[in-house]
DNA sequence: ATTATCTATAGATCTATAGATAATGC
DNA sequence: ATTATCTATAGATCTATAGATAATGC
């Protein structure tokens, strides 16, 4: 049963796209390393040629989770610059990112998970989110880089709550309303 | 070794107390039935007199956390009014918040959690998420009710968010400059 | 007599590993 | 010959329960 060398790269980042989908839906200690292969279409005991651990999975999983998002994002803003960024947030704080977490910012699904996380996965996991937030200071209002990185954070945090709030909320009308006012709250330069 | 009527009372909110704090320091799954009852001072066994099951446990400890956030808030505000609203932001917003989650905010340690849970944790936890909001929003800057509301939502995004995202960053010089950063943006009536 | 708590354990689940299997690639 | 994957399982952990124990409260 033995796969090719390339059929192998194939197979290892299938497992890291069902892990960062499955941590993602339901949370590091609710997905088992045979629930990633499973969905990764593989067996339980194939997982150890491809992983340490699941501990190490988890840490490259979630910072791979974030990356895609940031390098969307950059996407995005180099192709549309500041029109980009509200684009950016107006998706970011709509419901159907609410509802599909699978795909979505790990930071609302996994941050206060990863903050828990010792070591490796703390440390990739805060080097992302630096990123994360350079790509948006890049187009931010403000007249000086430190004021443009300050507004960043301060752009990523409501985003972030808004939709930890919203999801906490569930189905509710306020769930919908949360957002409503976390997207009017945020004002982009002219 | 059976105790009084009173004594109950008080283990089983010795029990709901020592699950709150170790629920938000730890995380719903990373806490067990046996390490709650050894921190309220009684054996795993005694566990399901008070309590149906674990689940049932983490409404009640979920719901009650934030309750006692909320209920601390609302003594703030009667006393200091709008005044008392600046002092509860900046106090979110500090690092000795970001440092101690289990006596913290509920939302920023288990709202991501709670997200993923069903039924009767949903909707305590959703209940007291719009008390918190009504007890912010009769302080907010606005002239409509509506709008105090909606003002109330982006306020508590941004501070949830803020947290989340520091302790996500660890004791890193960033996680205190997003805190700052959330702080400045916080733009409070006159 | 009732019942809150304790001791002990059943049953389920999960991580990680050992050894077998079979396809690749020198 | 090498090695990626598979089968099977050991060992640890966790929830929930059963039966025993001992103090309360009618």
């Amino acid at each position: 049963m033995k796969v090719s060398r390339e059929q192998m790269a194939v197979n290892r980042e299938r497992i890291l796209e069902a892990a960062g989908r499955l941590f993602r839906e339901r949370g590091f200690d609710n997905v088992g390393v045979a629930d990633v292969m499973r969905e990764a279409g593989m067996t339980h005991g194939a997982f150890y040629g491809h992983f340490a651990s699941k501990e190490a999975l988890a840490a490259e999983a979630a910072a791979h989770a974030l990356e895609k998002t940031t390098a969307r994002w950059n996407e995005i803003l180099d192709s549309a610059g500041e029109r980009g960024l509200r684009e950016i947030v107006d998706s970011y704080l709509s419901p159907k990112h609410r509802d599909a977490p699978g795909g979505g910012c790990a930071i609302a699904s996994l941050g206060a998970e990863v903050s828990r996380q010792e070591s490796e996965l703390r440390e990739a996991f805060a080097g992302e989110i630096g990123q994360m937030l350079e790509a948006l200071a890049a187009y931010m209002p403000g007249n000086s880089q430190e004021h443009r990185k300050e507004q960043a954070m301060a752009l990523l945090a409501q985003m972030v709550g808004a939709i930890v709030i919203s999801r906490a909320l569930g189905r509710k009308a306020m769930s919908d309303e949360v957002l409503a006012a976390a997207r009017k709250a945020v004002k982009l330069g002219s």
